[in-house]
DNA sequence: TTTAAATATTTTATATATAAAGTATATCCA
DNA sequence: TGGATATACTTTATATATAAAATATTTAAA
């Protein structure tokens, strides 16, 4: 095979490896988003915002929940008013500065967070059920390299 | 390391290993979404459905598009409403049958794709850029496991 | 110390997304 | 044939999501 067609194969090998990449990972989320609805009335998004003050007790201010959760300001603030409405989460005051405010969960947040992670985590223990201990060990050392590669190339493509 | 334990070991290597697919799926993704909007004005859904045309030159039903996709119907509507609004898309009358329509690329939305498709595989190639041909080889066989996995089990969580 | 710049958050406008209801047409079958 | 069902699509209401502008407060600087 000569320089051009390993090349064209590269490409192929790659946008396929991609496209199978998205159809797992939809494939799981959707059954997630789908669960957590059915036996929670929840939202994914909701969910991984109290997984973040769950982890955090203290509390968080929306940045923080912004940044750990990639994305924007705006969309924290109308996660977080859902969950306030909810009585899941409350706004806290921080001290010292008067723009900002504290996230954390309530006594109810939290008792309602505990049973949801439950059975999230026996949902994806299900969902790579048929996958050896070593399966998943490769799986992650690979992705480990992905998250290293596509890391690396983003601030190439964006300039 | 008896038989709780190992279990339980499992469990974080299961969910530790769907948190970093998350991280994986969404670094290059974000990177896509934020290439195509700023290179090419547009988005990833409008991106997908003209793939898909692409694929089908004698064009496809918004049923069609809506199972490939793997989204619902009304979403295709709206995104093919976009597309059909900035001409690169139209919808064609189905001979035998008043309910359905067809839509296919106009040849100013085949010129577009291609133009698009050609930096999508570039953009692709280059965050998979570090991996060697035996890593995206590995990797495409054990998502091809997850993808067998997380289908069997879909059915039993829902039921 | 007043202004300028930075930070923290919300608001606005717009684009996806879903589920569920609505509309129109086709098909089936008694 | 003609009414029940099924199919194809759109519409509605709501929840995420973004970028960009707006608001409020803090910090830095001249």
């Amino acid at each position: 095979m000569d320089k051009e067609a390993r090349a064209h194969a590269d490409h192929a090998q790659a946008l396929r490896l991609w496209l199978r990449m998205l159809t797992c990972t939809g494939l799981i989320e959707q059954q997630v988003r789908s669960a957590l609805r059915e036996q929670f009335d929840t939202t994914l998004p909701r969910f991984d915002l109290m997984a973040q003050l769950e982890r955090h007790s203290a509390g968080l201010k929306m940045n923080d929940l912004s940044r750990r959760l990639m994305v924007t300001g705006g969309n924290v603030t109308g996660i977080t008013d859902q969950l306030v409405a909810e009585g899941l989460v409350e706004r806290v005051a921080v001290p010292g500065d008067r723009r900002a405010a504290l996230v954390r969960l309530t006594p109810s947040g939290r008792t309602s967070f505990a049973a949801m992670a439950r059975a999230h985590e026996a949902w994806i223990v299900q969902a790579f059920g048929d996958l050896s201990e070593a399966d998943m060990a490769s799986l992650h050392t690979l992705l480990g390299r992905v998250k290293t590669s596509a890391s690396a190339h983003f601030q190439a493509v964006l300039a």
